[in-house]
DNA sequence: AGATCCACTCTAACACTGTTAGAATCCGCC
DNA sequence: GGCGGATTCTAACAGTGTTAGAGTGGATCT
């Protein structure tokens, strides 16, 4: 039961699920491990390489094309398993957006490109749309993880006289059977069909 | 020289771009206006609603379309300026994304919408093309702010090995003259793109 | 004029945070 | 058995958001 790289940044990911990022503090990430906070330390540099860890364990390896996928299909689901990453665990999106640049993300970005490059993209247009679809992903999760705001101080009444268009296109969207998941995957439609306009194959 | 929710905003802003969101504690807040951190509560109910406030102080009144302008290019000055607009503080994208749901961010959501409607658009189309819009420009934005990681640790040499592609496409990308700005505007223009292809007017 | 009251600011303190210095311990190797 | 490096410990610091409750000031009312 050694105190090792792999085993912080597990019990720091078991902290996170049960108490989200403002929960994951050093002591009680000891206290979970069966040792002091400063012994952390020793194995971590500070705090925020302890966040851009947990950001690397929470983000998968990316998924490669099927050999004949057409790229816009892959995209999508691309974006579809990125987002899905994100909202698997609370704060996830706020996370992997506050770590620096990990070999994780790197690695996402990297199969984008190279892939849509082997489907015929210039390695410009490659970069344009990979660029685009990570950054609508993680702005979308982002915000969807994003605290609703107290029933208690939230005035639908005054809400719905402001903005009156805002609400009634929430409400027209959501007809039962909606999901934020559906939202998400429309949203997305809009991003890779333009990928399709820009790319001249 | 009393105390009210403006100066106290003021000089929020004034120290978020002086140091930076880190920097933005209420005992330097509370120096700054010559009076101690406890008295700010009697203005806040807590530093996250000076957090939501500095957000609202940052984005500003979004810009109405022109009589005849196209939408699909109000729709791109539209991301333009809330782009400028979040880049113009430090951690201004963070700080945003950090506010709970503000009267602000909603007005831009409202004014798209609207907008978008108006030009023909299906509610439904108009809501997921600014919502897309929106997030994509937010998550754009964020990660230019994010800290650059220090050229100390960071070894290009190996970054170059593991993420060929990536780096050849930045490189080949970023040819003398062109800038961030120009990122943003051509992956900006996927996203607008995608939404003429989507709505069917 | 004097008392009252409310708006506003203060002092003092609490519980908690990341982080450092340096002393103690554990464990494999000569 | 003892040396030495790898771990972990205790103790403490400076700083954070936040609360309780005491004080101040000026306008208002009698």
């Amino acid at each position: 039961m050694s105190l090792d790289k792999t085993r912080i940044v597990d019990e720091a990911v078991a902290l996170l699920d049960a108490e989200g990022l403002e929960g994951v503090t050093l002591r009680k990430l000891a206290a979970r491990l069966g040792v002091q906070a400063p012994t952390l330390y020793w194995h971590l540099p500070n705090k925020s390489a302890l966040v851009t860890a947990i950001a690397e364990a929470i983000v998968p390896d990316p998924t490669p094309p099927g050999p004949e996928q057409p790229w816009q299909e892959w995209l999508t689901d691309f974006a579809v398993r990125l987002r899905a990453a994100l909202l698997a665990h609370p704060d996830g999106a706020r996370v992997v957006s506050i770590a620096q640049l990990s070999r994780q993300t790197a690695a996402w970005s990297e199969l984008a490109m190279s892939t849509l490059a082997d489907r015929g993209l210039s390695l410009r247009d490659a970069r344009i749309i990979a660029l685009t679809v990570e950054r609508f992903t993680i702005g979308h999760a982002l915000e969807e993880q994003s605290p609703r705001p107290d029933p208690a101080d939230f005035d639908l009444a005054s809400y719905t006289a402001a903005y009156p268009v805002s609400v009634r296109a929430i409400t027209e969207y959501f007809e039962p059977g909606r999901t934020v998941d559906d939202l998400f995957r429309d949203c997305l439609e809009v991003v890779v069909a333009g990928a399709g306009v820009v790319a001249v194959q």
